[in-house]
RNA sequence: UGGGGCGUGGCCAAGUGGUUAAGGCAUCGGGUUUUGAUCCCGACAUUCGGAGGUUCGAAUCCUCCCGCCCCAGCCA
């Protein structure tokens, strides 16, 4: 589907009313991630609908890190993040934002609060401030502290800034509500103390704003006009348009909320990935089983791929759970069109061509339909290896169901000749160790002779040129469609099967040098990058198999 | 339960009172093919969570009911 007749989601309508009627005359979005763990799948359909955004409407992004959390934050989080966004292809507008830059101003606009009696300092410990904010059904008390004088707010808060306060004795709240029916209206808290370092700030601080108290204001200072977050946050709106009303910010930027990406067979939680990394299920963010930014990466997909995928939801208010075939389709999609094609066979099995006992050398196209990704040279000799399961004894297996080659018929190796399978040498404990076979002569690049029906094309490699090599063979990590749901953790649903390594696979000899970042087809088999994180020896791990229509 | 939000085929969805309810994914047939890939054709909701009502006409408006999600962190 072409931006044209992709129909206009709600976001964008609201959008074009706005700069119709001259309420908005640039717009402004952002994305603003807390730098406490690497992005994923999830993050990447809000980054596209933010810069999307942007850019369908001639406006500007920020990349703004929302760091009000120093416990949980950390600069690995603020490169990685960087790196992940620009990988996607994004550009933000200006320098790179954080709220940490705003502490100063936000500490101002606390204390106008104070002053216009809108805030105090309240020392209800963790335990009371529940019990006196209520219930969903019952409405809360007001603290005892709530009436307090300004000013002796004004210096408490001082004091904790200032770092005299033990953490959890008191806390700055908002005076609103405590009979509100929407709870984040109860005196919200809008600073704690917490004596821990920022991974910025350093000890500048003792005191981190709430992130409500930060967040709209961050976007108003930014002159943000459409301020997009996910469905969890549309209970926050009304305390969000409370602090933009109440306090002397340069802009009134308004949010609104779409529902975020869900995919089935997978987890798309910051917290829970995080888990996965430190428990050792995988083995790191970027582990390519990950629906990281960065496993992704490392997996083979292809920031294109990402995006189109992105582009292919919705951006609505329903909560639903995309199928992974719907992100896998877009995946292959775009893998089919850009790869180059090779061969690898995964399990060898030796092939010996008792009428033949030359070298030569074919040519063969990168890719059946793009001449413009060149050719590469396929050394065949007097010995091959094809997969083993591209062979079988079995000559009742009727054509259609078993194109591969059996004994004593004749199959075509792809690019090469067509041959014949003559006989099966076997090892002392009777596998299958290796098979004579017959060049079919003047069939390279050429019809069938009369009489000679190759059952189908099978991929192979010279024996004689080729590199060993190990694949990495992928499944999904969850053997549950929805690991969250039901009871128990999600990590009773790992897929103890995820990884498969092949060892002792040989690739054809122009994948001997590739770069990681370049995507390849191993015919017949499915999509292969060379993994970054091993260098001393050829890695290769499996993107995605081809798409596999046949029934067995 | 108070508040907020959402319910259209297996999945994601368009649809904003007026021809036979878009499209994508998946699935199932068939064709092409030196990848069982790609590509190409075709099939796939008498019905829009349910029940009433308004209307010449309803997925779209009204009423009631049912179901699902979010909020009771000094997380974001």
């Amino acid at each position: 589907m072409t931006d044209s007749d992709k129909p206009t989601n709600f976001i964008q309508q609201i959008i074009g009313d706005d700069l119709a009627s001259g309420k908005t005359s640039k717009v402004v979005t952002r994305f603003p991630p807390e730098p406490n763990g690497y992005l994923h799948i999830g993050h990447a359909k809000s980054i596209c609908v933010n810069f999307g955004l942007a850019e369908s409407f001639a406006g500007e992004c920020n990349l703004r890190f929302d760091d009000t959390n120093p416990e949980k934050e950390s600069d690995e989080y603020v490169q990685s993040i960087i790196e992940d966004v620009k990988w996607l292809g994004f550009n933000w507008s200006g320098d790179i934002r954080f709220a940490s830059d705003y502490f100063d101003q936000l500490y101002q606009w606390a204390c106008d609060l104070i002053y216009q009696n809108k805030a105090y300092v309240c020392e209800l410990n963790v335990e009371q401030m529940r019990e006196y904010r209520g219930t969903l059904t019952e409405a809360g008390r007001e603290s005892p502290y709530r009436y307090r004088p300004a000013a002796e707010s004004r210096a408490l808060l001082e004091q904790m800034k200032a770092g005299e306060i033990p953490e959890g004795a008191m806390t700055l709240r908002a005076k609103i509500d405590m009979a509100s029916p929407n709870i984040n209206m109860r005196d919200p808290v809008l600073y704690r103390i917490k004596r821990i370092a920022h991974h910025r700030t350093g000890d500048k601080w003792n005191i981190y704003p709430a992130y409500d108290f930060a967040h709209g204001q961050e976007d108003a200072i930014e002159g943000v006009t459409h301020s997009i977050c996910t469905l969890e946050f549309a209970a926050n709106r009304p305390l969000y348009n409370w602090f933009i009303e109440n306090l002397d910010v340069p802009s009134t930027p308004s949010q609104y909320e779409f529902g975020r990406l869900n995919i089935n067979y997978s987890i798309t939680s910051k917290r829970k990935l995080k888990q996965l990394v430190d428990e050792g299920h995988v083995e790191a963010w970027d582990d390519p089983r990950m629906p990281t930014i960065s496993g992704l990466r490392r997996r083979g997909v292809s920031p294109q791929a990402i995006r189109n995928f992105c582009d292919s939801l919705a951006v609505a208010k329903t909560d639903g759970v995309v199928d992974m075939a719907q992100f896998e389709h877009f995946i292959r999609d775009d893998l089919n069109i850009n790869a180059r094609r090779a061969m690898c066979v995964l399990k060898p099995l030796l092939v010996t061509f008792t009428n033949y006992d030359q070298s030569e050398q074919f040519t063969a196209s990168s890719h059946p339909q793009r001449d413009d990704l060149g050719s590469r040279e396929l050394p065949f000799d007097r010995q091959i290896y094809i997969d083993q399961s591209d062979f079988s004894e079995d000559t009742g297996l009727s054509r259609k169901k078993f194109k591969r080659l059996v004994l004593g018929e004749y199959v075509r190796l792809r690019g090469a000749y067509i041959i014949r399978a003559d006989e099966v040498i076997r090892d002392t404990t009777g596998d299958i160790q290796e098979i004579k076979a017959s060049v079919i002569e003047n069939t390279v690049g050429a019809d069938a002779p009369e009489g000679i029906r190759p059952r189908g094309v099978i991929h192979w490699v010279s024996a004689l040129n080729s590199v060993d090599c190990t694949v990495n063979l992928y499944d999904r990590l969850f053997n549950q469609a929805l690991p969250d749901s039901g009871e128990g953790s999600f990590t009773d649903h790992i897929n103890p099967n995820s990884l498969k390594v092949l060892k002792g696979c040989k690739a054809e000899l122009s994948l001997a040098n590739i770069q990681p970042t370049e995507r390849y087809q191993f015919e017949r088999e499915g999509y292969f990058c060379r993994d970054s994180k091993t260098d001393e020896s050829l890695v290769f791990n499996c993107t995605i198999g081809l798409r596999d229509n046949w029934k067995a």
